[in-house]
Formats: structure tokens, C-alpha cells, sequence
DNA sequence: CAGTGAGCGAGCTTCCGCTTGACTT
């Protein structure tokens, strides 16, 4: 038996750093935290100094078990968790748990999975620092404290299963928030002047830096310019240059695998999961941009030999955000000169994002040349501008370049574009020159990772964190990740041309939206209520002024006990309030009165979500209707709402049954002998003619027959289908995938049986579990 | 993917942060 016993947070660091020590080291993972609060009201004593109760999960009761036998065995243990309040606390909690002896114990830490790190680490143990873990207590409790008394909060006031936290309620407010700018933004219009001067090749274009409000301004400055004539005012060339940026951490991976890859949040991470536990790359939960010297050096090495000595040049990030706790490395490849690796696609170009961004930020800046030539317009006073760039030197730019948040289409013109060689003074040619509309922008909505973004600028939440938070405000319903139709907007195109001017008038599509995060209602009125009774819950700089609390409680400046204390009184006291005085909250709003009964329309929040509503006494005979998709509480008309009550509607008879057409979850549609068909986009769902109707649902059944591979005499019910993922059994309600090695066509009503009672009968744990119905 | 929107009441829900697997119609 080993006389050491190593045990770090990960499997995978495990294994690696057992490869470091010999044999006189057994090294084993804790898999993160292996004691929690208990679930019950008594987890924290409030009366008692806030004294905690813990308990091993049952998950983590094998591990646990694993370990405390491996420990008596030992002659020492070390507690190798991450250098981080939570790392420490994990040491402690494996202290407690495991029965270690003081004298037995000792504590190292380390940034870098390297050789040289873990046996410097080894070289100067420590004990546990107790007011490290005094300030993850205090940050467990906190959590807890606010969590578990607020959520009930809302039980009662707004709907039961709700929950509220210190992370996941910021969320949701910046969501509900932007949502709000977005609807009372007013655009606004101007006309944008850009001319082309030159022909073929030496074409450019130039752009007047002032908009025109109005259109005869627009149009006079046109006018102006079918006599003038153009010159070139000034040339000024100067050099730029642009430098690589610092390698990944979760968050910046996160973001440039949604703008590059398209991937979401979760995608990211369980893609990057999949590259760790192979050896690929460095651990990928984490604040830190720091690289170690020994990937500084390897990086070099692979810069210098694949592209030359002037693309290298060494750099050490340091981070912006104040509440990294930077207890690993940046993300980055463990093996540099692993250019690509195997795996499915996903892995190789998650990979390939990573080793391109830590090889550009040991690169050389770029630098180019900047030409900004000035056109004077001889009977205007305003100058055209034309910008020019041109590349000198590469430098990172040949391997990587970050993507930007901003699709401003504004500046898609112009910036990089190359101009021909132009002498100060020299005349110009117009070969026509446009004056468009163009519109302000709302702010942008929130795509996954842009709000992941904006979290860790707050402080709020952990690279740990990031994915779940995302996931949990959208199983709430909070929010919904969706794609939106924009609407057709006009726009007014005034060109001039051979010494004319055409006006046309041009339509755009905008406001269209794809996998951006949306409020729903019970977003907005969840936050509406948690802003007006928790203020400082949901305060943005909340988490930032507790964990300055938390700091001083490391460095030994102030007790745990006394900052929960002076946080709890008043926050308890605020609960209980609102227990008792708070109305219940369900969004309610009038819309106004009906127009032919008179009654009052008004829409809230119901049991089976928003509805409208309208009459209101109680001996008033009410009608009712959900709210579609897409519209909410707080933006629907009285007449959007109005036309919620012209659906659903027969249209028409096939086979004896009526056929109805109504609007669902996922658009319209008609039912017909309790079945659905879609129907397809463009057709008006109030518009739908009986033989329409009819030609829809026989054309699905053809594709349904197209997909039928097999059915069966003695229940109709049973079908085997080519799905997506190869066939399946649909077997009444459930789906049964067929194993692989058995031929579909073959299979006898019996087997379809045994299948769907054997998978029955094997319900899927996890899948049931982690994902949360509605 | 209907329409439903009353009321009773037992028993349940819920936080954040550290990990990995088992799960996908």
C-alpha cells in the first residue's frame, strides 16, 4: 500500500499527476464537494450562531467510503484541493469526513498541472486555512438563507415551484430589463450619404461622417453633387496595430464557441469536458488567463518553428475581472504542438478554437497601414472620408481572430477596404453616390453567452456556474432561448446617377431574432416582484458587496457569524413582511373594454399560463383565451388580443369529422380526429378554406406513410418508423428505439412488446431527473 | 399544439458551487 494518499477535486488531474509522483503516491479525485447542507429547514441552526448541518450525498457516499479506507492506510494524506474558498473548504470538509489526524494531514496547493508545480507543492505543505473556509461557509449559508426563504416567498404570492437566488434572480432581471428597453426604444431615422468614386479596380467608396435627419436635406445635399466637382482635400497615412487577445477562460470560451461554432453554453462545456478527461487540453472551469512558463515555453517553440522568430513574442495576461479566484490555468492545449486532434467534429474545432487563441496570444501584434483620404465637394462646405487599410505585417492575425458582439452593419463598408493610390488634390470621378435610410438600433438581446458575459462583468456566479444558471432561469420559464420573425420595414433609397436622381422606396426585414433569450411573463412578474419587495437581493451589486465581505473574512478581518448575522435580521424580517402584507402577483393588466359587449378585456397570469379575460363580475358570463406565443402580458393590445377569440374555428368536414383550425405552442394548426397538422408558413390561419384544409392533412399522412416501415393486425397502435436516429416502435405514447443488430422489418408484435415493457420497466434515471418537464 | 381560469388541501417545490456520468425522438 502506498504510504500517500494524494486528493485533488478531478479524475482527470488524478490520473495526471499520478504519473508525476512514483509510486509512493496513490493518487484519488473527491469529484468536487462531498458534503452538502441538508435538504430540511434545520440544515442551519439561525438561533445558534448559524451552526450548519452536513451530509454526505448519497452519489457520494461510494466515493466518500473509497476514500476513508484508503486514508487509514495511509501514512499521510494530502489535501490537494484547488486554491480557491471552495477548494479549501473541500479540504476541510474531507478533514471532518475522512476522520484525518492533524498530524497525519497536510495541506498543498498548486495553479498548474505540472511536474515541477506538484512537486514544489510538495515541498512547502501547509495547514487548512480556516478563515478561507470560514468565508465559503459564509457564502454556502448566505446562498441558502436567501434561496431557501425566498423561493417560498413566491409560492405563495405568485405560483408554486418558483425559486429565486442571489445569481439566478440578476439573471433573469438583466433579461427582463433589456426586453423593456427594447420596447419603448423609438427608432430613429437618417439618411446616410456614401459615394463610389473611380471605375473597375480602382472603385472606392467614401462616406460623409454627418447623417441627414430629413430627406430634402438628403436630397439638396444629392442635388449639390450633380455639378460639383471632387478633390482629394488630404491624405494622412498612419500606422495601426492590433494585438491578440489573452487565451480562454470559461466565459471568453464560451462566448467565441457561440459567435464561431454556434454553440450554446452547455454544448461548449460538455464538448470541452470531453477534451479534458482525453488529456487535450487544461482544465476548463476557469477565471484565470495565466499560461505557465512551461506553456510559455512550448507555445515558442511551436511559434517560432512553424511561422518564424518575429511572430513570437511573449505575453502575460493578467485578469480584468475583480473576482477571479484564478486557482488553475487559462484554457489552453496541454500539448501545443498537437495542431488537431481526433474526436467527432465538435471536439476538433472546440480544440482548434482553443489552440489558435493560446497560440495568438504568444504571437506579434499586427500592423497595418491607415490611409484616411478627405474628398472636398465643391459646392458644399462637408467633406467626404474615405478609410483605407492595408495589412504590413500579419503577425497573430495568420492564426486567430476574436469576433465581436456587435453586428453594427453600419461599418461593413468602408473599414479594410483597400484604395487605389490617390495624390492630394487630385480630382475625382463620382460614379454615383446614394443617400439611405437607415435606422438606430435597440440594444441587443441576450444570446446565452453574451448574458454570461455581462454576469461575470458583475462578479456574479462562477465559471462552474455559468452553464447551469442558464439552464435553470430557462427550466423555470423564466426566460426562453428562441428564434423570432422580424417585421417588414420600409426605407427610402435616393440615388444619383448620371446626373439623376432615382427614388426608390425598399423594404428590409428587422427585429429578426435567433437564439436569443426572451422574458416570459412569469419572468417579469416574478422580477417585478422580487425588485419591489428585495431590492437589495436583486440589486446588481449585490454579490460584489457580499463578496468583499467574504475577502475580509479570508484575510482573518471579521467573523463569518457576524456578517450573516447583520445581513439575516433585516432580510428575515423583509420576508416575513412580505409574507403578510404583499398581494399576490399575477401581472394583471387591463387592456380596456370590449367593443361590442362593453365588458372589461384585461389579461394575466392563470394556472395554465397568460390568458385574456373578458367580463369581470361574477354573475358576467367570462370568456377566456391563451396568449400565442411570443406576445406577452405586458405588450398585447386590446386588439391582438381581440383576434384571440376568432380562433379556434371549424373549417370544414373530412371523413366525417370536423376539421378546426386553432394556434399552439408551435404555430398554427388543425386538428382532425385528435390529430395535429401544422400549418405551413404563409398560410393565414383565420383564412383557411376547406379544401385547403383537407389537401394539408393528406399531404402529411403521405409523409407519415413515407416514414411507416412496418405496423401491425393486432393493434393498430404499434408502428415501426424510420426516425431521425434510425428506427423506432412507437408503442401508444411511448417510443422505443430498436437495438442495434435487429432488422426492423422482422420484428414480430410480441418482441414491439417486450421491448416497450423491458424499457418501461428501466426508466432513465438521469434523463428524468436533471431535466425538468415544461 | 383542445379548453381550462372554482375550491378544497396533503405534500411537494427551492439556493450556489465543486465534480462527473447517464441520459437524449
Amino acid at each position: 500500500m502506498a504510504k500517500n494518499l494524494l486528493i485533488v477535486e478531478s479524475p482527470a488531474k488524478a490520473k495526471t499527476i499520478e504519473g508525476y509522483l512514483g509510486k509512493d503516491f496513490t493518487v484519488k479525485s473527491s469529484y468536487g464537494h462531498i458534503r452538502d447542507l441538508v435538504k430540511s429547514e434545520d440544515a442551519i441552526d439561525i438561533e445558534h450562531g448559524f451552526k450548519q448541518k452536513y451530509e454526505v450525498p448519497a452519489d457520494k457516499k461510494q466515493v466518500v467510503s473509497e476514500l476513508k479506507k484508503l486514508a487509514k492506510e495511509a501514512e499521510t494524506v494530502w489535501l490537494a484541493s484547488d486554491e480557491d474558498r471552495e477548494g479549501e473548504a473541500i479540504s476541510w470538509h474531507l478533514f471532518e469526513t475522512l476522520d484525518l489526524k492533524e498530524d497525519k494531514t497536510k495541506r498543498i496547493v498548486f495553479h498548474e498541472i505540472t511536474k515541477p508545480a506538484i512537486l514544489r507543492a510538495i515541498e512547502s505543505p501547509r495547514k487548512i486555512d480556516y478563515n478561507l473556509v470560514n468565508a465559503q461557509q459564509a457564502r454556502r449559508v448566505l446562498d441558502r438563507l436567501v434561496g431557501f426563504e425566498l423561493s417560498p416567498v413566491l409560492w405563495k404570492k405568485v405560483k408554486p415551484s418558483l425559486s429565486a437566488g442571489r445569481v439566478q434572480s440578476v439573471a433573469v432581471r438583466l433579461i427582463v430589463e433589456r426586453e423593456r428597453e427594447i420596447n419603448k426604444f423609438n427608432a430613429e431615422a437618417a439618411f446616410r450619404i456614401v459615394a463610389i468614386f473611380g471605375k473597375g479596380k480602382e472603385a472606392f467608396k467614401a462616406e460623409l461622417p454627418e447623417r441627414f435627419n430629413k430627406q430634402e436635406d438628403a436630397e439638396k445635399f444629392l442635388n449639390d453633387c450633380i455639378a460639383a466637382e471632387f478633390n482629394v482635400n488630404s491624405l494622412e497615412t498612419r500606422p495601426a496595430k492590433r494585438s491578440p487577445a489573452a487565451p480562454f477562460t470559461t466565459s471568453t470560451l464560451q462566448q467565441e464557441a457561440s459567435r464561431k461554432l454556434g454553440f450554446s453554453v452547455s454544448r461548449t462545456m460538455s464538448v470541452a469536458q470531453k477534451l479534458y478527461e482525453s488529456g487535450k487540453i487544461t482544465y476548463m472551469r476557469t477565471d484565470s488567463v495565466n499560461l505557465s512558463d512551461l506553456a510559455l515555453q512550448s507555445a515558442a517553440q511551436q511559434i517560432v518553428s512553424a511561422y518564424g522568430e518575429q511572430y513570437h513574442q511573449q505575453r502575460k495576461y493578467k485578469t480584468k475581472s475583480a473576482s477571479a479566484q484564478e486557482a488553475h490555468e487559462a484554457i489552453r492545449p496541454t500539448y501545443f504542438n498537437e495542431h488537431t486532434v481526433d474526436g467527432d467534429p465538435a471536439e476538433r474545432r472546440l480544440y482548434e478554437l482553443i489552440w489558435k487563441r493560446a497560440i495568438a496570444s504568444q504571437m506579434s501584434e499586427a500592423q497595418f497601414e491607415r490611409t484616411v483620404a478627405k474628398i472636398g465637394v465643391s459646392t458644399r462646405k462637408e467633406e467626404l472620408v474615405a478609410n483605407g487599410e492595408v495589412m504590413k505585417f500579419d503577425g497573430f492575425l495568420k492564426v486567430y481572430l476574436e469576433s465581436s458582439d456587435d453586428e453594427d452593419d453600419n461599418q461593413q463598408d468602408g473599414d479594410n477596404a483597400i484604395l487605389p493610390p490617390l495624390t492630394k488634390g487630385q480630382r475625382l470621378d463620382l460614379q454615383e453616390m446614394t443617400a439611405t435610410e437607415r435606422f438606430s438600433r435597440p440594444p441587443a438581446r441576450y444570446t446565452e453567452a453574451s448574458l454570461v458575459k455581462k454576469l461575470e462583468e458583475l462578479g456574479i456566479g462562477r465559471p462552474s456556474t455559468y452553464a447551469p444558471t442558464i439552464s435553470t432561469i430557462q427550466n423555470r420559464g423564466y426566460v426562453v432561448k428562441e428564434e423570432r420573425e422580424g417585421k417588414q420595414r420600409n426605407f427610402r433609397v435616393l440615388t444619383l446617377k448620371g446626373g439623376n436622381i432615382k427614388k426608390e422606396e425598399k423594404t428590409e426585414n428587422t427585429g429578426a431574432e435567433k437564439g436569443k433569450l426572451f422574458p416570459t411573463d412569469i419572468g417579469a412578474v416574478v422580477n417585478d416582484f422580487l425588485v419591489q419587495y428585495f431590492k437589495g437581493i436583486v440589486d446588481f451589486h449585490f454579490t460584489a458587496s457580499v463578496e468583499k465581505q467574504f475577502d475580509e473574512i479570508a484575510r482573518g478581518l471579521k467573523e463569518w457569524t457576524d456578517m450573516i448575522e447583520t445581513f439575516y435580521k433585516p432580510f428575515h424580517q423583509e420576508v416575513q413582511t412580505t409574507i403578510e402584507t404583499a398581494d399576490r402577483a399575477s401581472g394583471e393588466r387591463e387592456l380596456g373594454v370590449h367593443p361590442e359587449s362593453g365588458k372589461k378585456v384585461s389579461v394575466r397570469i392563470g394556472r395554465y399560463g397568460p390568458f385574456v379575460q373578458i367580463g369581470e363580475n361574477d354573475d358576467e358570463q367570462k370568456q377566456y383565451a391563451s396568449l400565442r406565443a411570443g406576445q406577452m402580458i405586458e405588450t398585447i393590445t386590446l386588439e391582438d388580443a381581440m383576434e384571440l377569440f376568432k380562433l379556434p374555428k371549424k373549417v370544414g368536414v373530412f371523413e366525417d369529422k370536423d376539421m378546426t383550425v386553432a394556434i399552439g405552442k408551435f404555430g398554427p394548426y388543425i386538428r382532425h380526429n385528435s390529430a395535429f397538422y401544422s400549418l405551413p408558413k404563409g398560410i393565414d390561419p383565420l383564412d383557411v378554406s376547406e379544401a385547403q384544409a383537407v389537401e394539408i392533412i393528406q399531404e402529411k399522412r403521405k409523409k407519415d406513410a413515407e416514414k411507416l416501415i412496418k405496423t401491425f393486425e393486432e393493434n393498430a397502435e404499434v408502428k415501426i418508423l424510420n426516425g431521425r436516429w434510425g428506427p423506432y416502435i412507437e408503442f401508444g405514447k411511448q417510443n422505443v428505439k430498436i437495438p442495434k443488430g435487429k432488422d426492423p422489418q422482422s420484428l414480430t408484435y410480441q418482441e414491439c412488446k417486450e421491448l416497450a415493457e423491458a424499457a418501461e420497466k428501466e426508466p432513465k434515471k438521469a434523463g428524468k431527473k436533471f431535466v425538468k418537464k415544461k
